[in-house]
DNA sequence: TCGAATTTGTGCGTATGTATG
DNA sequence: GCATACATACGCACAAATTCG
């Protein structure tokens, strides 16, 4: 008999005793969620400490355990006297389709995006990899680290795979140029196209916690994709870690007819309020 | 100074004291991936609980529990003398395009598949989900609450929206025929499109962990979707909440030209091993 | 300027949960 | 199973800052 299989004593809103997981951080949880649906006021303000332990069920020194880790988050800040506020911070929207890029992507929703490799080596194609690119494993990849930044807040860490064959000049021409757009264009791929997206999610690991600058437990959203020159042959594959509460996918319709107002929609709906 | 923010002892494999988590869950959490990262061997045989103690450096005691917790949620099984496996379980693959319908999605992959309502209401349109369907704020909409389940085990949990006026007997005909495509077709709507797609990503809550059957602070990938008529005209807003560690997207491209070989590199890459 | 009410910040004692050896 | 150490949660009391009449 485990601690997880103890009976459990269950608290208001869905609390959990004894399950691994303290509860300031299911109710620093609780807080997230209930700013997406109206729990602060028109002014960002939350309820009081005492308002927020009575619905919760708990001790204000629990609630404010949590809402101290969010303020560490940069989520909500609190003031002596005054409340404690959300600080409203909207998610990076990154669009998805045949034509992805990154710097493209974010562009004109911060004040400046910046995509920096962060290191580059070569390495024998491991199985799926070499699948993917269609070579054979343990044919050379040149393997380069990228750290995506928007307004210098850490948004995604990706990793991507060249033939070293073709590609041995890219990380000389991304670092030079800034842009793998532009280096695989002094490769001679003058346009290139985004064949496939594969979407996970997962808790961040060690990594993504310090090159991301997450809390620890946060989410990774993570993408796997595969773009193809114009003739659908392999180019570069790569597997990109998004942090979860600082951007979203918005898969796009290539024969997007949808009209204005849909996109508007869409758009309206992120971040608070 | 909260706990929150106090000194933390960093132990291997970036296990953290004090931040909320127990080691125990934390430990859990890597071993689930250590294992779609080949932690196990090709029997599917985990390593002896002393090495992964050694791993994570933790005291045995530590590893127990979590391998506790992982066997009664089903991923491991522990055999006294002969050691822990993991039974294995692949993701199921749901592929989101102009064409995405949820049975036709995982059907295939999983012995069962079925998708049943939960419950229906009518309700007046809030405005993200007005503005998507081209309505006015206000204007009455059908609720359609929706379970997606495989082989049995709850993998999606959906909310569909349609105006009242033209969709009214949607829920009559989707308990019916139980399919949200027959049932458009009974509307007069012969096909439909995927006209966008938002992704994003958060821990599961209460209700989340009770519907999808997860352990807490498990993860949820949320889809926004707008279904059009061929005119382009809004039919369907939906939201729908997958069981992260069940399911992963497949966004795919339209005009795909890429070679079988591709596909194969991404289907493989699926589950452990 | 003065309080009174409200709200966040701090201290301390105690009980229970988690992890070690 | 046991002893030890630290993390988590509670209950109570009071201090400090802000708001409002």
């Amino acid at each position: 008999m485990t601690a997880a299989r103890k009976g459990r004593i269950v608290k208001k809103a869905g609390l959990q005793r004894g399950v691994g997981v303290a509860l300031w951080r299911q109710i620093a949880d609780g807080i997230r969620q209930g700013i997406a649906g109206g729990l602060a006021d028109e002014n960002g303000r939350l309820p009081p400490e005492s308002q927020l332990a009575e619905r919760f069920g708990v001790n204000r020194h629990t609630v404010r355990v949590a809402i101290s880790a969010l303020a560490h988050e940069g989520v909500l800040q609190s003031e002596q006297g005054r409340g404690t506020y959300v600080r409203r911070q909207k998610r990076l929207v990154y669009p998805i389709g045949e034509r992805t890029r990154f710097s493209a992507g974010i562009g004109g929703q911060a004040r400046e995006t910046r995509s920096e490799m962060t290191s580059h080596t070569n390495e024998p194609a491991s199985e799926p990899i070499a699948s993917a690119l269609g070579l054979q494993p343990g044919e050379m990849l040149i393997r380069v680290e990228n750290l995506g930044k928007a307004d210098g807040v850490p948004v995604s860490r990706s990793t991507s795979w060249f033939g070293a064959g073709r590609f041995a000049t890219i990380p000389e021409a991304y670092a030079r140029t800034g842009s793998i757009t532009e280096a695989l264009a002094e490769c001679g791929i003058e346009d290139y196209r985004r064949a496939s997206t594969r979407v996970e999610a997962r808790h961040a690991d060690e990594a993504d916690t310090r090159e991301l600058k997450l809390a620890p437990g946060a989410i990774v959203i993570i993408t796997h994709a595969l773009n193809t020159d114009l003739g659908g042959a392999p180019i570069q594959y790569s597997m990109t870690r998004f942090a979860a509460d600082r951007v979203e996918l918005v898969i796009e319709s290539s024969r997007a007819v949808a009209s204005q107002d849909h996109q508007d929609g869409l758009a309206r709906q992120q971040g608070p309020a």
